[in-house]
Order: C-alpha cells, then sequence, then structure tokens
DNA sequence: GCTATAAATGAAAGCGCTTACATTTAGTCT
DNA sequence: AGACTAAATGTAAGCGCTTTCATTTATAGC
C-alpha cells in the first residue's frame, strides 16, 4: 500500500502539502493540488486512516451499545444511524448489552477503549448515576429513550406517556369500557410512563383505575400470554387489551385466540412500537408508532452537530408517538 | 489519559516491559510483572488501541456487510458474530450493502479504509469475477451464503438445493401432489438452487414439473402474494405450496386467505429462513431453518483462525438445513 | 523595480504504541 | 569463583499521518 510519503515524491511536494490536499483544511494552489491528486491516482493511494486517527486524535468511530442486535427494533435503528453516519465518512462499532447490567458497562468500556470519538447508548439496566458520571468523562455519549434530567441534552427520547394515553384512547373512542393492561417490566422508565398514560387516559374517561386489570409482562411474547391467561382468570368481561409492546400483544393473540376468543370480534388487541412484526400478524396489529429510526437518525445527528462540528444540524430530542390503526382492534359501537 | 510512558516512569520500567506484561508475548519476571500492573492500575491506564494498531498494523476489527442492517436475518447473523469476536477482544464495524452492486463495492472499499483486519460479507449484487479479484487483494474475507469454486475455503454456506428438497419432500409426505412453487429472483443463486431441490424432489416421486406452478417472486412479501394470485388465476387445484422465504411465505398466506382460502386447511404454505417473523404469523408458518446465527459465528472464528491464529477453531464451511414443523402445513391423508 | 504583506509550501516534531536488536542480569556448570 | 548460556530488560527506530512554525513564493502598492 502507497503512503503519503510516496505520494509526496511523486507529486515532488512535501508530506504536509499532501496531507493538506486530503484535509481541505488549509488552502493550496490549484496546479498543486492537481499534481498531488494526479499521483494519489496514479498509487491507488488509500489514506491510512489508523495513522489519521492517531496523529489527530479522531477516530472517525462511533460505538453505538443497544441491548441486542437482533430483533426489530434495534435493527432499525441501527440501521438508521449507519446511514447517516456512512455519508458523513464515520464508522460505526457497534455492541450489545443485553439488558444486563454488567455487560452494559462492560460494552461502555469496550467502546471506550476502542477510541470511539462518541458513544449512542441504548442501555437499560445501567443506573441514572452511572451515567451522569459517565457524562463528566472526557468521552461523549447520546442516550436513546431514555430521559435523566441531570444529562437533559443528551437524551433522545420518546414522550412514552402521552403513547400509553393514545392507545388507551383510541380504544374508548371505539366504546370500549372494559380493558386490560399487560404492561412491561415496571423497573423500566418507558414500562412505567406507558403505564402512567393509560391511567391518565381512564381517568379523563372518568373510568376508575383497577389494579385487577393490570398484569405486570416482561415485554417478551410469554408476558402476553401470561397476561392474558391471568386476566381471563379474574372474571372480567373484557372488550378491549393493551399490551405495552408488539411482542407481548403477539403473544397475547395468540393466548386469547387459543382460549376461544376471536379477534378482534371479541377482543380488541392494542400494540406498541410498530416493529415489523406487528405487520405479520393475523389480524395485523393495531399499535402506536415508535419512530425509532428517526431517533437513530437523530442520535448520529446530534453526534455530527456536537463532535464534528457540522453546525446545520437540527436536533430534536423529543418524539411523538402516533396510533397506527390496523385490524386488531375494531369498534364495538358500529 | 494516561501513556505507556507514564505507566513505564511509576514502575521504574522501560516501555518495551510495560509493551509486554500487557500483550504477554514475552516473558516477564513476576515481580516486575506485578510493578507495571500496580502502576497501570494507580494510572487507571488504558492502551490506545489507536495506537496499537498503528505500530503493530492490526487493527482488531473486522468490518461486516450485509444486504441490511434491520430485518430478522441480518440481525441474528450480526448478533453471533459480534458476541464471537467481542470475547476475542476484537470488534465490529458494520455497513449495509443494500442488494445493488454499487453501494455493496463502497461498502467494501469503506471497510478496507476502516482498515480492516478481515471482512466478513454477505453479498449478493456484486459478481464472482469481482470477488476473486478481491480476494488476490491484501485483506482476507469470508463470504456467507456464496459458493464460488474458485475460492471456495472462503465461502460459508447453506445447502439450499436440499432446502429445496426438504421443503418440497415435506408436503409430498404429508399427500400433496398439487403442488406451486414461489421462488425467489432465479438471478440470485440461493433461489436457483432451492428451486433446484424443489425440481428433484418432485422428480424423485415421479411427478412431473410443470413451469405453470413456478412463480418467480422478490423474497418480499409482495412476490408471495403476487405469487398467489398469479398461481390461483392459471385454474391449478393447489393444495399445497412451497414459498423460498418466510416473507413471501407471509405474503402468500395473506392473500390466500383474502382469496377465501383456509389456511392451513385448503392450503398448506411452506416457508424457507426459519425467520422471526415465521413465530408471529397465523397459523404459524412451517418453514425450512436457515441456522444464520451458526453460520454467522463460523464465519468469525473462520477469522480467528485465519487472521488471528487461533489455530483451536474447527471449520464447517456447508451447512445443512432442516425442516421446522409448525402449523402452516397439514398431512391431506390423516 | 523594490519593499511590505499575504498566500502557499516545507521541515520536523510528535501521536502512543510495537518490536528487532543490544545489553544486562540471573542461572548453571566445573 | 569464573566462564558460559539463557532469560529478562532496555534502547531506539519506526508505524503513516497531522500540525505548528518557519520559510519561500506570489501579489500588491508605490
Amino acid at each position: 500500500m502507497a503512503t503519503i510519503y510516496e505520494v509526496s515524491k511523486l507529486a515532488g511536494v512535501s508530506l504536509a502539502t499532501v496531507s493538506r490536499v486530503m484535509n481541505k483544511n488549509t488552502p493550496v494552489r490549484e496546479s498543486t493540488r492537481k499534481k498531488v491528486e494526479a499521483a494519489m491516482a496514479e498509487l491507488g493511494y488509500r489514506p491510512n486512516s489508523i495513522a489519521q486517527s492517531l496523529a489527530s486524535s479522531r477516530s472517525n468511530s462511533i460505538g453505538i451499545l443497544v441491548s441486542e442486535l437482533h430483533g426489530p427494533f434495534y435493527g432499525a435503528m441501527i440501521s438508521s444511524i449507519e446511514a447517516e453516519f456512512r455519508t458523513a465518512g464515520k464508522h460505526v462499532i457497534i455492541a450489545a448489552g443485553h439488558s444486563e447490567e454488567a455487560t452494559e458497562r462492560d460494552g461502555i468500556e469496550f467502546l471506550i477503549s476502542r477510541n470511539c470519538d462518541a458513544l449512542i447508548l441504548h442501555v437499560e439496566a445501567v443506573s441514572d448515576d452511572y451515567l451522569v458520571q459517565l457524562s463528566k468523562n472526557e468521552i461523549p455519549f447520546v442516550l436513546i429513550n431514555r430521559q435523566i434530567p441531570a444529562i437533559e441534552a443528551h437524551c433522545i427520547s420518546l414522550n412514552n406517556k402521552l403513547g400509553g394515553y393514545l392507545a388507551t384512547q383510541t380504544l374508548l373512542k371505539q366504546g370500549h369500557r372494559q380493558l386490560g393492561y399487560i404492561s412491561g417490566p415496571l423497573w423500566k422508565a418507558d414500562a412505567q410512563d406507558r403505564y402512567r398514560g393509560h391511567k391518565l387516559a381512564l381517568q379523563e374517561a372518568g373510568i376508575e383505575w383497577d389494579e385487577k386489570r393490570l398484569f405486570e409482562g416482561d415485554f417478551h411474547e410469554s408476558g402476553g400470554s401470561n397476561g392474558v391467561k391471568y386476566l381471563l382468570e379474574q372474571g372480567l368481561a373484557l372488550t378491549g387489551l393493551i399490551c405495552a409492546n408488539d411482542e407481548m400483544a403477539s403473544g397475547a393473540m395468540t393466548e386469547a385466540r387459543e382460549q376461544g376468543l376471536a379477534i378482534p370480534q371479541q377482543l380488541s388487541i392494542m400494540g406498541f412500537d410498530n416493529v415489523m412484526l406487528s405487520h405479520y400478524t393475523y389480524p395485523k396489529l393495531t399499535t402506536i408508532d415508535y419512530p425509532i429510526a428517526a431517533m437513530g437518525q437523530m442520535a448520529a445527528r446530534w453526534v455530527l452537530k456536537h463532535i464534528y462540528q457540522q453546525e446545520k444540524q437540527q436536533l430534536q430530542l423529543v418524539f411523538e408517538p402516533r396510533v397506527i390503526e390496523r385490524d386488531s382492534c375494531v369498534s364495538l359501537t358500529s
């Protein structure tokens, strides 16, 4: 592989000049630029990005930590992040945190040790304190799907409460009064917020909230099926069921059908997230859209703006969910 | 950030010795190791991986190029690759190729420019020749889901023909004789192979192959629904339908239901890939398992063995598909 | 045409490591 | 104890770039 030195020799200029035409950060006379470019082309020169990083202390790499690399949710997020950075000539290093505190910390350590210029984190298990502490470190980061007051400017999040509210409101508007709610693990802030939104909508509609109608799930399919079993055992005359994510909704759907309920005729089911699977269920799942791709892109822009000085970037930190009407919820009145 | 120099000063040894205790590649007396380790701990020293890379010309990074970052298929693959490398202290740089030749080439160029030690490629659009050419370059790579004789030792692939054979055989065993086949784009080798397997199974069963029963799909949902429309228009008395991937099977299922067919009672549907969605459809999709996670892991091991001299790694280049029986196919005889 | 100033270029010192080679220290044998 | 070998450590030359500062070259003003 040709080095900058050989290019400079062939072009008859100094190393510095070659570096300048590459980086376009210092004016170079048109004629010499041409010479250099010709030499680069002739040698098939490709700058060594490692050497560039060492000399400039910029690695042009961004670390991404997500809970899981597979699954529809993170895929969409990573995809939009990668696309955004790729056009900016940066690259993305990924790691998985598996929703476990130790693994998440490890992952962060790992990415830091890789000299990332910045981190984009979708972490769940690690504490607020840890992150606040981390923010005092040298390495900057953005948080996705998390809202920590002390470092608000680093947080990109969805208005989860509004999502829970909209989900419930949709069912209420369709005339449902007998609702069940399968939440996520309530130690997770997003699960908590979605549930709060649910209660708020209920309250506004003058329906009294009843803890028997809540089942705390795990955001997985089994949570949905267990939730349905539990709620049915309570002997409630449910006509509508809200699940705090699509996966649980899918599990709920399967279980409800197994228990002899026709979906949506006898039971309307509402999901949350609008991940790909919501499109594959039968009936297709009515759900709340989580604009994860847009949020990932925004995280990338945040980094571009704050770390790479691309001032033009417009930032938005809080995103709004919206209802995606499909086939799993029907109006009782029609 | 502390540098190796400060550690050496604090420990009262030379740079080289510190480097040696880090890399464990040269014996160091126990007592001096202790001193060095203490110094490292005291300073909170973390080696600068960029400098290490420059000096050793090893970046410890592996580039992965897949068609899409989202989608269940690639997610599982990336996930297993990342896990494997992570424990080996390597990291993974990802890029998307979007099944377009130019983008795939770009992606490869990009990863090379990032000084990856090796590449793991899941490319579809780029030609065999290009890859053979690439293999003569300095940078080594493994191919997933591709079989090129000239560089066979670099290819990790599924026996797609066997998969197509098994899919068909399964339906035949269940007594189906009136089959339809929705293939992938036949310019793709895997689509071609699966179809070949289908024809072989038919032939062995003494059923004559009829081109009317083939619809060339696109591996997307629309391919499945269009396929069903087409096949039904042919006026064939289908009892079984084989789709060359799960996504098309899902589209086929939806369309068939819309046309008034009960699945599986009136039409058995077989998928291929066993991606996550096959679990979410209703009825749950019977399909052929594509062990993509295992294959990704194997690709990682290939790299570990060939590039990082981890001789212990056992390699397997060709993987076998197997039938996953679920609910979308039923026996005609029972 | 000559000086004053700005623009373009060059020289060289790192960036923080690894590693070949030289040197020192410890260990063994007589 | 001294000579010899093996093991441990040190020295210093890079790896391929960026960037500061000094120097040269072009441009303008008179």
